[in-house]
RNA sequence: CGGGGUGUAGCGCAGACUGGUAGCGCACCUGCCUUGGGCGCAGGGGGUCGCAGGUUCAAAUCCUGUCACCCCGACCA
């Protein structure tokens, strides 16, 4: 690649619409381009770092079994009418109308059409277990896209899903593609976590997320510092909570909190920690039920494990009118106590003793509640987002660490929430038409590769591990005299001829101007090459992240880049 | 969807309050000069001021509408 015919439009400024590094270094670099709201080009050397991230995904996936189709893009709405998705899936699913009036979707997600395929053409057990995968576009219109490729409307996905004749079949197919997964981040030079998350709108039984650790991350994650176990803090389990119990009950008093409506204010107001609060959410559910969760005031309830535990599709927080209407009092003072609502609440909330609560009146609060004694037909169940230090529900040691973190894949276990409604079935060896077992994996392409520069760049640009990296050398012609342009010109020959992917500074400009563009677009080796190393038979050799150059003879220096990438790519 | 913000040259911005016919830096083109971490000098090209309507002798500037983009929120009473 010749740079002097690339279109690699580097700028020096940060663009003005970029909120996160990734974003505003591939802006930088010359890799992307906004076109619209979530929606991007991709210029030459973005799309190389796509293509490398691909041809790992690939890689990995062919050698784990799975083989590559390719599903359309535009997708018939009957499929998803028949799985229901058609009404559930929301405004996210871009739906449009072909000539005839016919509804279609651009896929999200391809679930409704390799079912359809799959129920098509595989009749029997022996024809199982398959799974299939495709890298393609896929478009969600999310309601705040943001961060350049993190959270695309548009972006390129690796979706793959798998058929089987049993549970155990297909329990141990989600294990290889946990051990793919492993592979395929490693090989790309991410440091991941896999951790425990919930089903959500997929659905399903059991799922886990690869998460690339990066403080700009969208995704809180807790693990634990003791054991293997790890999750999504909506998710995470939590050890026994103690909380804090006063020696002996007192009876319920009512205190007047005039205007006091958050955990804070009337914390400071009664003197009172946090800890000693029960806070009173009121939600409505999908089937229009009123339900009031219990926290305790320093805690954050998880609407994930609110809505697993309800066993409902969604919750939403009460509106102020519903709200009035239920407590009789202004918003900021509902408590359980003569709540005529279904009332559940986290764990930690059972032993408290001499907590305060809203007491269903404008103004007031009640202290001294005795969880034990004053809430009675409370449902308890671990309710809670987890956070740092939090106790393990797996080891008796370990407490949590927090960290933050993006979502580069997933995989789920399906079970046959697909394959039921959907009639994809085989014939067992009894000849017994049964559902088949389902999983779906899905890695974000474009997400992983803007993940990658989250954890690799530095002040003057990004770092790209070599396995994917634009191109694995970047030369730099420092000056134009012919002598200089001939050794850059056969470098550059000799190294594409030894399979190394070259990007050559040939531009007319002056020696700075290049190497700020070499930092920025971050390719792992630099090699200069200019009169005065020439006169010494040497070039300079610059690692991305060295800061200093140092002299390699010409003589050595397609077999020393030639040494440094193999090693890269071997790990 | 709610709240806030911004749209002026390829990029980053000023001008707007107080209306008078558009400017700065970078980039680009030409010449000279220079050439090892975003050189210097001189000259030059490039703008429907997001769009539509309105007010006015006159609108980038005021008013109305609209579109686009960005940020915060849409779970913590």
């Amino acid at each position: 690649m010749r740079y002097r015919n690339s279109l690699i439009p580097t700028l020096k400024q940060e663009p003005s619409d970029a909120e996160v590094v990734s974003h505003k270094l591939m802006v930088r670099a010359g890799m992307i381009r906004q076109v619209a709201r979530g929606i991007y080009d991709f210029l030459p050397l973005g799309l190389r770092v796509v293509r490398k991230v691909e041809q790992i995904v690939r890689e990995e996936m062919d050698r784990s079994g799975a083989q590559e189709i390719l599903m359309p893009a535009i997708c018939p709405a009957e499929l998803w009418q028949e799985s229901g998705r058609w009404d559930k899936y929301g405004k996210e699913l871009l739906r449009m109308k072909d000539r005839y009036e016919r509804d279609f979707c651009f896929g999200p997600t391809h679930e409704e059409v390799v079912t359809d395929l799959v129920r098509r053409d595989v009749r029997s057990y022996r024809e199982l277990p398959i799974n299939l995968y495709q890298v393609q576009s896929k478009f969600r219109d999310e309601m705040r896209p943001r961060f350049g490729l993190m959270r695309g409307r548009e972006f390129i996905m690796k979706d793959a899903y798998s058929f089987h004749a049993d549970s155990d079949d297909c329990n141990r197919e989600y294990e290889v593609m946990a051990k793919t997964y492993r592979r395929i981040f490693e090989r790309c030079g991410l440091s991941t976590r896999m951790v425990e998350s919930d089903t959500g709108a997929i659905g399903g039984r059991r799922a886990h997320e690869f998460q690339v650790l990066a403080d700009s991350g969208e995704d809180a994650i807790v693990s634990c510092n003791a054991c293997e176990y790890a999750a999504n803090v909506e998710k995470a389990e939590i050890g026994a909570t103690r909380s804090p119990v006063a020696a002996t009950a007192s009876p319920l008093k009512k205190v007047r909190t005039p205007g006091k409506r958050t955990i804070e204010e009337v914390s400071a107001f009664l003197s009172e920690p946090p800890e000693r609060f029960i806070k009173t959410l009121l939600y409505l559910t999908n089937r229009g039920e009123t339900v009031a969760a219990l926290v305790r005031g320093d805690h954050e309830i998880s609407e994930i494990k609110l809505r697993t535990m309800l066993g409902v599709e969604w919750v939403a927080m009460a509106d102020p009118e519903t709200v009035e209407k239920l407590t009789g009092a202004a918003v900021g003072f509902a408590g359980p106590i003569g709540l005529k609502a279904r009332v559940v609440a986290d764990e930690a909330v059972q032993h408290l003793r001499s907590a305060v609560v809203g007491a269903n009146e404008t103004d007031h609060h009640l202290t001294d509640v005795d969880a034990q004694r004053d809430l009675a037909g409370v449902t308890y169940a671990d309710l809670r987002l987890a956070r740092a230090g939090d106790p393990c529900p797996r080891c008796s040691s370990g407490n949590f660490d927090a960290n933050r973190g993006i979502e580069v894949g997933n995989i789920f276990y399906l079970g046959t929430k697909y394959s039921a409604p959907m009639k994809c079935t085989f014939l067992d060896a009894a000849g017994q038409e049964t559902p088949m077992e389902m999983g779906c994996y899905g890695i974000g392409i474009t997400r992983t590769a803007a993940a990658a520069i989250e954890q690799n760049h530095d002040n003057n640009g990004i770092i790209w591990p070599t396995a994917l990296a634009p191109a694995h050398v970047h030369i730099v012609q420092v000056g134009t005299d012919e002598n200089v342009r001939n050794a850059a010109d056969t470098l550059y020959n000799d190294l594409l001829a030894a399979g190394i992917e070259v990007l050559l500074d040939d531009r007319e400009e002056r020696p700075g101007i290049k190497f700020k563009d070499a930092d920025l677009i971050g390719i792992p080796y630099r090699v200069n090459v200019g009169a005065k190393a020439l006169e010494r038979n040497a070039v300079e050799f610059k690692p991305r992240r060295e800061a200093k150059a140092d002299d390699l003879p010409i003589a050595n220096a397609v077999e020393t880049l030639v040494t440094a990438v193999r090693r890269d790519l071997a790990k």
